[in-house]
DNA sequence: ACCTGAACACCGTTCAAGT
DNA sequence: ACCTGAACACCGTTCAAGT
């Protein structure tokens, strides 16, 4: 006699990693890094806390695979546009990918395997410098700049406690109030005369550092032909 | 009458902040964030290891003054050289002070008030454009991006699962091995002709980067005066 | 004012047992 | 082949009690 049917309003579907992994990056992204134990994501996924292990070696090996999900959500550089268009393209989403993700700067911590998502864009990525005419040297320093500097760019971001104008605004007010300008003379002129500007936001800094770095690469790429 | 004294080889110094905050430091450089725990750190300090909570309000406050403490060791940029000479020097100091506290690109993960050393690093980098001819708007522009570029260049550092050239070759042709060349054709170009050349060390990277971010922060101070 | 010991509400992970 | 329940060795933090 099969049991009946418990009345969950989730009908049983059978686990996999893709949906225990959906489900970790599901946690990470209403709670952060610190949301996610195996014992809520089991919760979450309508099954006792230890089946996860069933699909998963360890927290470690979660975390990577979320890394990875969140790594395929990048767009790929096009072959139709030319490098700098490209590059640009992708800089920009890989920046939208880790402002949905915050955690996603910190899951993969210590050096382990990169999955697929990530190589296949790794190498699209090197491959768009190398056919805009960079030499393999010229490549790898323009794949560690640009990458740098975008994972950089989303951990400051994140750590920044406020987004909107509004908020930017309201905090700003309150930092410089606190902080004695005789101390600080340039960090409250900046706070003054900048961050309280209307409309200043911080992630507008992004596309500034970024083409930046471009206008750089395309010194470098001239010089290594 | 006073207790006998114990036989510990370590005298009994009194507990404060700084001390606490050092112990802290020591055991997350020897095995990471994962080996700092509150219990431990009692431990290390010869103290039961809840006496901790008397000099720090929680672990996120200890954090924070690791954080803030790490950022100390930063060299300030002089006065006597010129902007470039200075953030260079600073910028080579911040990095090698992350080289020395992995770590510490993570520590302070949500936005927290910054400590006293954090501030005057950043007032002395803002300064230090300031006079160096940036508009207030190119000073926060150059600030961000050289800043973020350190961060993620040590993250990415961080990540690697080796550091000196033996253990880079060791490991490239491992992974190359791996690699399915017809999947990934620029990743294996570059492991095979770049990262297997001898001599070959991703930390060399830093500087190519600084020095093209340094370039294109040079142009935007002369277009903005 | 600082330190202690017990306790609480959690963690990740293992393992024998079930189906 | 997958899921469960109990258990183990930990966590951060609170709090009354000591000195």
């Amino acid at each position: 006699m099969t049991p009946p049917r418990k009345s969950t309003s989730e009908p049983r579907v059978r686990l996999n990693k893709e949906r225990v992994i959906g489900a970790a990056i599901a946690l990470a992204d209403a709670g952060g890094l610190d949301a996610l134990t195996m014992r809520r994501l089991g919760d979450e996924l309508n099954v006792e806390a230890m089946s996860v292990y069933n699909h998963v070696a360890n927290k470690e090996d979660l975390l990577n695979g979320m890394a990875d999900m969140v790594f395929g959500e990048i767009k790929l550089p096009s072959h139709s546009d030319d490098w700098r268009t490209a590059i640009r393209k992708r800089s920009i989403s890989f920046h939208d990918v880790l402002v949905r993700h915050p955690w996603a700067t910190t899951a993969r911590d210590s050096g382990t395997n990169p999955g697929t998502a990530t190589l296949r864009n790794h190498d699209r990525v090197i491959g768009t410098f190398r056919n805009g005419g960079f030499s393999i040297a010229a490549a790898a320093h323009a794949f560690s700049a640009v990458d740098s500097y975008i994972y950089g760019f989303a951990m400051q971001e994140k750590s920044l406690p406020f987004t909107t104008p509004e908020e930017t605004a309201a905090m700003a007010a309150i930092l410089l109030a606190q902080l004695p300008a005789s101390d600080y003379p340039y960090l409250a002129e900046l706070t003054a005369d900048h961050v309280l500007k209307p409309g200043y936001r911080y992630s507008d800094e992004f596309l500034i550092g970024l083409d930046l770095i471009l206008d750089g690469l395309d010194s470098m790429r001239i010089e290594s032909q």
